[in-house]
DNA sequence: CATGAATGAGTATTCATTCAT
DNA sequence: CATGAATGAATACTCATTCAT
């Protein structure tokens, strides 16, 4: 279900024209393709469906690309966790703007998750964060993914905290992780029940609190 | 990391005189220590490292035990996040009480959540929804025990909110949803960067607003 | 496709009162039961697919019992063999007369092979045949059950030959042996390429031919 | 007790400098001894007896090749029927001309079906036929096999019946249906009881008819 | 620069068989 | 008399990984 949302590659520069792979080729190319074929790897058939062959067959090259070029498949699954997330991050830092207020800002925000959601590219961090048991070297690479996002809504709390009278009590931090560790958490539970409108309501709920935070003036 | 806490068996009744295993045996016991061997498995393993072998060994028999009594390692799973649940919801049941006062309620809470985070119970859910995407059969298992807790904590908010002036307006079905999602959040996140304290400053907050909360009058 | 046939108990004399199997039970019935399985389980599994599982699934009992009872897997299929081949040589023998002329004899035979494709008792000897090489033990006991019907071919042929002028020149023991071996070679065939009619057109072969060696007088 | 003969490569040609196996080596060596080890597997061991490890053993490699090579242990039978076959038709072929008569014919038949039945290579087809009831998939590259046979016996049938008077009138098609499951019942047959000279006597016996056909004149 | 070939160790699952009851 | 429970060894197949080219 998950509609195609351009992964590496943020800016949509025109790239150079597109060698064949193989002998003479660029390398960069190749390493691009892994890094999307690990990406629709990870959100096709989740962390444990994610082999090397599967992910070689996506990209269309040989397995051993895959260690010629990262070294290993967490290192590839690491990399490409990072490309999705960053260029997911850029896309929310353009879109979101200082001059919001909250309940703009919540109205937003919803827009930017229901793309991520469809898709999958939230599925690409919970579905790594199930492989860390089995695989602790994974969990370096995802927390350098994870930190840059939560100073990111941090800052977004803080300054739409502006508008709001209490605005300066709020901890702005552990305001932050919760916000991200619910995302989280809703991200799995849609796993379970497929009930995709559950995040519809709880936006409904921050909503609701926004118009009730924002009622009692700044 | 995790603490050892009676898996399967909630009570703590003296269990008859065990029998060896073996040929002739009490199936109900081999069926325990596999479910036994499930459970402690997932939790130190995840479920990428939770096989046949190594559930096998843990329980101490044979593999095939494992086909004879549950016709499969899927289901043994599910049968284990089972008990694990229903023995982790039944405590939590006997420890909460109607006439607590909503930050006695939380603090109550704390406790057993922290039971859970120690002993890994909380892991078992997230470590096999971990596993859907790659084997989806895993879904409804895992919704029929997430299920009986979410009815649980809607009861717990509504008597709680009862303390609370404006306790009628809350929705307590989407605040339930949203309680269970972030507890879920956290647990992930907790396997990411190992911060424990993390859920320590979120019941901080959630004493906070308790205080707020009944400070708002009844 | 098979149709369904009696397998073992040749006769239809009332049968005792079936009582249930378990402690106290007609071993006979047992036997009976699990000769019945392993010749069905043959037809529809082959040799392969037949295996102490799905023999002891068919007959509702359990695995142990072809221990019990035959002692292993190999002799309970060598006895169905026995048992269904039996029945049918009965059913061969009730069938034919020896006042048949040779084109009566071979439409009567047709009638009989029809039946025998048709419920699969002739798959049960190809099958078997084929496990030889894996499972030595098994030639005895198909030799066994296969002699019995040379006699009887042989002898069928002798008796018939008597209508043909050059009768006593035929070599009755070869052609016996050419023709269970044609029909067991067309068994074979059928199974691979599943073109029933190839016995009809040998069978018309067959008439033309006695057509033929009649009309050259007694 | 099968005599070797050489499996695939049905020339005598001088190979090639034989490079050691191993990673980067010549896969078609590779994927003859395979083929050549699934061969002579199927002829010593039997259908049920070939397993991957069977396989791999006699071939020297690892059983995982078998899998990089022909994707499936089913597929890698068919594959070495197919060699088997093509390699005996093409003998046939070459040793049978047009212009023998009808008894030097079936003397030259008889010299090549005992090549056959002493290296084995007519055991293959009915071994892997014994397998079809178990493994469906077998059926088409078993007929793929078969059928070229058909239609050389045919022509080879049409041909010879030059030579006798009432030649037009014979059906040769379905003589040839018959002499090929013949073939293939007296093959089984002879698994059952090792009496190898069956074949000797139904060949006398061919002789004698065609004497008989060929003296009632062209 | 990249890959085809190869493999050792592992996967889930099923086998025929045994034994205590 | 018969069976439920159990198992060691096998089954087909896949894994991540390596290396010669």
């Amino acid at each position: 279900m998950p509609k195609k949302v351009p992964e590496s590659g943020e800016s949509e520069e025109a790239t150079p024209p597109k060698r064949k792979r193989g002998r003479g080729a660029d390398p960069e190319q190749t390493k691009t393709e892994l890094i999307d074929a690990a990406i629709s790897s990870l959100i096709d058939e989740g962390y444990r469906g994610t082999t090397a062959r599967s992910i070689a067959g996506r990209a269309g090259c040989n397995q051993a690309a895959i260690y010629y070029h990262f070294g290993g498949i967490d290192d590839l699954l690491i990399a490409a966790l990072k490309v999705s997330s960053q260029g997911r991050l850029a896309r929310y830092k353009s879109a979101l703007s200082d001059d919001q207020s909250l309940t703009e800002l919540i109205a937003a925000i919803e827009e930017l998750y229901v793309e991520d959601r469809e898709s999958g590219h939230l599925s690409l961090l919970t579905e790594l964060v199930g492989g860390i048991t089995a695989t602790p070297e994974l969990r370096q690479g995802i927390e350098a993914s994870t930190e840059p996002w939560l100073t990111f809504v941090e800052e977004r709390i803080k300054q739409a905290s502006k508008s709001v009278s209490f605005g300066k009590m709020l901890p702005s931090k552990d305001l932050a992780d919760l916000v991200f560790s619910l995302v989280i958490g809703v991200e799995l539970r849609n796993k379970v029940d497929g009930n995709f409108d559950r995040s519809d309501r709880l936006f409904r709920l921050g909503h609701l609190a926004a118009g009730l935070a924002e009622s009692s003036g700044s």
